[in-house]
DNA sequence: ATGGGTCCT
DNA sequence: AGGACCC
């Protein structure tokens, strides 16, 4: 009997309508990160360009024609006046791209990334507890409702994905308030539906996907590629197949489909093509891994190699600090030109490297890791490449894995950062000291000078802030729902979202570089510099999912600013937090 | 294509 | 280490 009840929960999962998910979908993302950092241009034609190829581009740009993934000629030619803007490094986008994460874990823990521009939310949970509190309130839809909606279904869905249009719009409200983003936003009942509609109506709208619209969303999909999941590869196994519409996989023969791509893949492909999936959302963590790419025309002597190399580890070595772990491996990718090749095929090789690299003692920190690391790097790069023949690379890539987090002691300066100090300062924090310390070069790197100079704190428009009292509990319901009815009231002072906010913001836009590092006491020195380079997930420690313990500390900037560094230091030395003030 | 990432085999 | 997938 159980058994029974057991197998038909599996069999009706991923078509059951008991989750609310959001997806949602930052338009032509980089463009905006662009018009953010230049507000002039709002009004023109802009492209972002990698290489020889425009990403994205903003949609003044797209009334002349011009679409993402062209090549830039093409685009010059449909738009002569098209404004282009390099965006081959990221830095700007991943950052922009951590503060909306950041954003809507507010809403949920429950956060998936999907590259830099999309989020998944499981709001399920927020949606119970806003129908609990709240079983009077309105059922109204916000935002666009996607086909058919005469018949209701009877299992309670209906009332969900109403409050799961509602946060949506909130989330979306927040995001473009606080940060400046606008977004789309699809809200349906799981994963592969949520972000299905959320494109139905583009730019900086949001669609709400109902049972009854299920059918009509698939069939309107224009082939079998249009579904994630089935890429390159599978959709051309299927086209051999004469398969290439969605009809066409919702009525093929099961077992057929099984010997061309296997059980797993078969079954998963079939349900995907009638909407069901029961794919989790799976927070994202930390990244596996943190690489960085440089594609060329030709390079085939080993010193542009190394050059090539020295640059990408340079660059490479901020966002390791940044990220706060210890990698235990290196890779090396490349890419060797293939004219009779349409595939672009990679080979790489990775060695483990001693943890040791990255403890550094102060003043030898860093041109001796550097070199040994850029020795791995090259050795790696030998056994891919035999340079006693004449070779022809287009890519060259350097990547750190297998990250060890590691424990701090309590009474660390550490512990203390990353119990009180908000995120960015932390990450700003590093990059005084790492200034402090010559062999790390920080200052020279275009990266560096983009963080304490450039403003990405774009929609900061709070002036001081006044140290938080402790707030009254609230639900997380009541959270999202006060702020919505008034925006910006007095109470709200005290919501987690003001608390958060301040927690967003990337940088005050002042130059902090003036501490003098070397001034601090070796001990000091020492303590900072291996606190640095060991930061534990940040985000576990700031509870940044839990939303009933605000951080009430200044923000690391704030004490900069106010005080010289000494009265900060005393505090680090003795180990106690900001006091109020 | 570009400059990233993910997970599975 | 490569291959599929995602953006």
């Amino acid at each position: 009997m159980e058994d029974d009840f057991d197998q038909t929960l599996d069999s009706n999962y991923g078509s059951s309508h008991d989750k609310v998910i959001v997806h949602l979908d930052a338009d032509c993302f980089y463009a905006q990160v662009e018009m953010l950092k230049n507000p002039e241009l709002r009004t023109l034609p802009l492209g972002v360009q990698q290489k020889n190829l425009l990403v994205t581009c903003n949609y003044v740009a797209r009334q002349f024609g011009v679409k993402k993934c062209m090549l830039v000629s093409d685009a010059k030619r449909l738009c002569p006046s098209l404004i282009l803007v390099k965006g081959e490094d990221l830095y700007d986008y991943r950052q922009m791209s951590t503060k909306m994460t950041l954003l809507l874990q507010k809403f949920s823990p429950l956060v998936e990334k999907l590259g830099l521009d999309e989020n998944f939310v499981d709001v399920t949970q927020l949606v119970a507890e806003t129908l609990k509190s709240d079983f009077a309130g309105s059922r109204n839809v916000e935002g666009h409702i996607y086909g058919d909606i005469t018949s209701r279904c009877d299992c309670g869905c209906y009332e969900r994905l109403c409050v799961g249009s509602q946060i949506a719009s909130e989330m979306r409200k927040q995001l473009k308030e606080e940060l400046g983003v606008t977004c789309c936003a699809g809200v349906a009942y799981n994963k592969l539906l949520a972000k299905l509609v959320c494109s139905t109506h583009k730019p900086n709208q949001q669609t709400t996907l109902f049972p009854a619209g299920v059918s009509d969303l698939m069939l309107n999909l224009n082939n079998v590629r249009s579904l994630p999941g089935i890429g390159h590869r599978t959709s051309e196994i299927l086209q051999s197949l004469g398969i290439s519409s969605i009809e066409q996989l919702q009525n093929i023969n099961l077992e057929l489909l099984e010997h061309a791509l296997g059980r797993t893949l078969a079954e998963r492909l079939k349900k995907l093509s009638v909407g069901a999936d029961d794919m989790v959302v799976k927070p994202t963590g930390k990244p596996q891994s943190i690489g960085l790419e440089d594609g060329f025309r030709k390079i085939s002597l080993e010193s542009e190699v190394k050059d090539k190399c020295e640059v990408l580890l340079q660059r490479l070595m901020i966002l390791l600090a940044e990220d706060g772990r210890i990698p235990g491996a290196i890779r090396v990718t490349v890419r060797k030109y293939d004219n009779s090749s349409r595939y672009s095929h990679r080979e790489s090789r990775q060695c483990n490297i001693p943890s040791s690299l990255f403890l550094p003692k102060v003043g030898t920190l860093s041109s001796n890791a550097h070199n040994k690391l850029l020795t791995s790097i090259m050795k790696l790069f030998h056994k891919i490449i035999d340079i006693s023949k004449p070779f022809h690379l287009t890519l060259l890539g350097v990547a750190f894995t297998k990250f060890q987090e590691r424990n701090t002691g309590k009474g660390s300066i550490t512990s203390f950062l990353v119990k009180d100090i908000s995120v960015q300062s932390v990450m700003n924090f590093q990059n005084i000291s790492l200034h402090g310390v010559e062999a790390m070069e920080c200052s020279s790197s275009k990266n560096a000078g983009k963080q304490s100079g450039s403003t990405l704190n774009y929609a900061d428009k709070s002036g001081s802030e006044s140290e938080p009292e402790p707030s009254p509990k609230k639900t997380r319901a009541d959270f999202w729902r006060g702020s919505r009815k008034r925006s910006l009231t007095e109470s709200d002072k005290d919501s987690p979202n003001k608390h958060r906010s301040s927690e967003l913001r990337l940088s005050t836009g002042e130059p902090i570089n003036e501490v003098d590092f070397s001034k601090l006491s070796d001990g000091i020195q020492e303590e900072l510099m291996e606190s640095c380079m060991s930061l534990p997930s940040l985000t576990d420690k700031l509870g940044i999912s839990d939303n009933s313990t605000p951080n009430t500390s200044m923000s690391i900037e704030d004490n900069f600013q106010t005080n010289a560094s000494q009265k900060l230091w005393k505090r680090l030395g003795s180990n106690q937090g900001p006091q109020d003030q």
